[in-house]
DNA sequence: AGAGTTGTGTGACACGTTTCAGCGCGAGGA
DNA sequence: TCCTCGCGCTGAAACGTGTCACACAACTCT
């Protein structure tokens, strides 16, 4: 009900001029103690709330990051919205939380609506492997950062993490363990660059290894969720002979993957080893703990805001176009739980005795 | 690089007034079409996106209603916000998503910044029990829809699930099954008003069935979370007598719980058995599929925003303060899996024994 | 005492858009 | 022929803020 009350009305109830008011809101060092308070006294008076567009329309760019990610249901990706928040506000920016759901449409729409709203920058894994409408958007200004996306191929800084290492250090594991008969579950290796990279780490794995890249199969998903990973488990419990292990290149996969394995009886890992990707905080507490190649979540989210901050700075102070662009690539470790370690989930089951017995 | 191309640069190249372009983004049918046509082709050239912080100016309110909700990384959320977003995207506003982690402090902050953005609504689980900002919010004019709120506290619209009948029921069928030893595992009452209901609703059930009502334990826990869920399982195991029955007040804790039984080797449901609430994803994909209170996730962020559209709409046109508030009510339903029902998991387990036989 | 200096405050302009009164013009009716 | 009307377009006035050149007073230094 009570209309907006702007900075004029604060400026002739405080009897100063709105410059004055200005002023005490952005540099209230200028502005003598009488002033300021009578000022303050005003504004809490009249409830004044500044006007963050009259703000944006002058300085040109909002105080605002757009954050814009593949699927805001897997925790992976709320837990980088974690990090990059509490860095953007560390430098008094919001976050924009977007959400593709791997649609190049959504993505389309939503960098539009992030460049009208003239964002300060963006964060993007991309849905769009051609990463045109991110060019588009460099073209336009925005400083952007690329998030789980080679460094390389695109104008910009990128965080990533070594899916090319973490898809090896996973089937490595595997073979290890002894098994010959590996099966990965993935997503279309032509639309994402994780899925393409994590499966060229794993067939490294196997070459390092001297085993015949057959010995690896695929399903293919439409989908990273829970309900694609069910459906892949009913897929490979069809195969015969049935695989030995299983290496899921997103932790819901493998979530859906070792329900269907339950469902079934199948034991895990005495029948079939799982490993996921990601190390969600879900994957350790699986029923059976679930190895993982873990990524810094958080960091993922946290360096990337820092950088496009960084990068705002230097454009703004020095020669515009001078940036360097950054590439920081993060190292993936493997997280051995039960779900993969025979000798884990023995003592899993010794426990199980022991308990069952009292 | 590019500087940001205005309106004005566009009427330039096109040979009309700003005032016409602004009609071709606006009111396409009142200008000629070789004009359009021209102006269109204009904006294409020259790459011009319009700046929403000068439409927001002019028009006093922006096209975006923020949702602000006590945890981005609960599932349950989530799914909310996927339902409001629908809605909002169709209404054509976009939906700025919040995360309080249940801090008072964090959700005044964002709630100061949507103010500061003028948006045009908010949609809210409150984190301060006082609603104090909340109040603060609706008289700056900013309409507010409490989510999963009492209705009647407030002058706002209200979405919210039948929580007492939703503790009711789980609690009804825990005793159904014969279970006299039961724990909830639950929030702060005074703090949540979730916590509270759902335990209302528990301890309803208890004395419709003649039980004492001292038959119920408690387990408080210090958030909703997989981590806190882990604790209280401990706790339980602890417990002498060892209760036979845990209703968990959310999931995510009921998750937890689950998997410090099994890690005791505690057998769910033969032991002890398992309720939870929310019934995500995740519940009907874990180890032991869990029994849960289901709630519209996704109808319950979609009709918030509906709500609140409508609502700006009579205000807008009819005499403003004469708008009616709503309150929707939903019913929750329970889902029994074998978490909590002794045949379900026999089936289970004949399963098992004939796949493993093979 | 005059010149420089520092500390405060003023007021107008610019940012990019929407809106609205109004203008020119051609067609149709009297 | 004149009047009216509607279409298509123009141009200027807001919206609320930040900035900047400038004004004014009170000191300090020589």
């Amino acid at each position: 009900m009570s209309a907006a009350v702007s900075i004029r009305e604060v400026a002739t109830l405080a009897g100063v001029s709105v410059g004055t008011v200005s002023n005490v809101l952005n540099r209230p060092d200028v502005v003598a103690t009488a002033t300021r308070e009578r000022v303050l006294a005003a504004i809490g008076e009249l409830g004044f709330v500044r006007n963050e567009s009259a703000r944006q329309l002058r300085s040109g760019t909002a105080r605002a990051i757009g954050l814009v990610v593949l699927d805001v249901s897997n925790p992976f990706f709320t837990d980088v919205a974690r990090g990059a928040e509490e860095a953007a506000t560390e430098a008094g920016h919001a976050v924009i939380l977007c959400n593709t759901d791997e649609s190049v449409q959504k993505e389309a729409r939503h960098l539009e609506l992030l460049a009208e709203q003239r964002v300060h920058s963006v964060l993007i894994t991309p849905a769009d492997p051609s990463l045109e409408p991110v060019h588009k958007l460099r073209e336009r200004g925005v400083s952007v950062v690329l998030l789980d996306h080679p460094a390389q191929l695109a104008d910009a800084c990128s965080v990533s993490v070594d899916d090319h290492t973490g898809g090896r250090l996973a089937v490595e594991h595997l073979l290890v363990m002894g098994h010959r008969n590996i099966v990965m579950v993935n997503g279309n290796v032509n639309r994402l660059y994780q899925a393409r990279e994590r499966y060229a780490g794993a067939i490294s794995a196997m070459t390092d290894a001297d085993r015949p890249a057959d010995e690896l199969g695929v399903v293919e998903v439409p989908a990273f969720t829970v309900a694609a990973g069910l459906a892949a488990g009913e897929e490979i419990l069809a195969r015969t002979p049935r695989p030995t292990a299983v290496f899921c290149a997103n932790d819901l996969l493998a979530l859906g993957v070792l329900q269907s394995m339950v469902r079934a009886g199948v034991r895990v890992p005495d029948d079939v080893a799982i490993v996921g990707y990601d190390d969600i905080d879900f994957a350790a507490a699986a029923a059976v703990p679930l190895s993982s190649v873990r990524q810094p979540r958080w960091l993922i989210g946290h360096t990337a805001a820092e950088l496009v901050i960084a990068e705002a700075q230097e454009h703004g102070a020095d020669k515009p176009g001078h940036h360097e662009h950054r590439h920081v690539v993060f190292t993936p470790e493997l997280v051995v739980r039960s779900s993969s370690d025979f000798q884990r989930s023995k003592v899993r089951h010794r426990t199980t005795k022991r308990s069952s017995g009292r």
